[in-house]
DNA sequence: ATCGACCTTCCCTCTATGGGAGGGTCAAGG
DNA sequence: CCTTGACCCTCCCATAGAGGGAAGGTCGAT
């Protein structure tokens, strides 16, 4: 039933070979038999387990949370209010960084809205990152309980 | 007019001091005078633009960005519309960004809802997790264009 | 024999921020 | 004069999740 090398447990799990190496390293799978040759062999099993883990990564639960609900799918004793308590977490901290997001689309569409966007240099965008810059951020704290070191957000990108 | 060390600095600009001199180490900030003690030293003029970029990044532009903006900033030739431009790319990626993470809560509190959150281990949650983990996220794919590598939702905390 | 497609490990990069070690500087107070 | 404490300095490390790429082993087919 072990047959599968990693490159074919990634194409018909979806996780990148080089993933499945890291999920390995952080302990998130268990570690693969090996071949004589020292390649990694995968089952149905592990192919099911990366699976889950692509669909809840997709669904934007962080690794640790991931972790959590793959003990919790092994766990025969677990209780359905266990997943539900993380899924609504998760969806909570979800909809916490939308708002700040939204909070801080909102400014910026806003001072866009109000820049003429013509040859002249008065913009009322520079105007506000001058002006007010003593104010700290429309949303930019997050509050506390569950939050992380960082607080501010961090765009994939933007220009 | 230089005469405030990087303690002083921070305290004024609400930028810490640790950040101040990574800022001049990717050369977002010229780099400052030193006291015969090797402090460094900063003047008025370069606590306004620490506080131009703490703004810029409470609304969520990356330092990239704000690089062009202290560019523009900086020069007397500029037109307001490089500058809107900016912000309506950078609003758009929030925008994007919003839409993904809404996409993904929804699935999440949908699922969460049809749990019982109870004793017994029969969950939705999971099942989706098994079931449907052969289907790509909900909107987890960011739309080429301007995107970045990193295709999926970092969140910061869940439980 | 050799080519190409795999596999292995190890290290580096990205974003933005902070922690902490190990050591220098300086003013106040004993 | 010396200690204490509050600064400052420069490095290195860590975070979260993914990927790039080098240097080398393995294997099947030509």
């Amino acid at each position: 039933m072990n047959d599968m090398t990693i490159g074919e447990a990634a194409n018909r799990s979806g996780v990148s070979a080089k993933m499945i190496r890291h999920y390995e390293t952080i302990g998130l799978i268990a570690t693969p038999a090996r071949q004589e040759n020292n390649y990694r062999t995968y089952g149905a099993g592990d192919i099911h387990r990366l699976r889950f883990i692509r669909r809840a990564r997709a669904l934007g639960y962080p690794v640790a949370t991931i972790r959590q609900l793959l003990t919790l799918w092994d766990d025969t004793n677990r209780s359905s209010a266990d997943v539900k308590q993380l899924a609504q977490a998760h969806a909570a901290a979800m909809r916490r960084k939308i708002a700040e997001l939204d909070a801080m689309a909102r400014t910026v569409e806003y001072l866009a809205a109000a820049c003429a966007g013509d040859h002249r240099l008065d913009c009322p965008i520079l105007e506000d990152l001058i002006v007010n810059s003593q104010q700290s951020a429309a949303v930019a704290r997050d509050d506390g309980d569950l939050a992380h070191p960082v607080s501010m957000v961090n765009m994939g990108s933007a220009a």
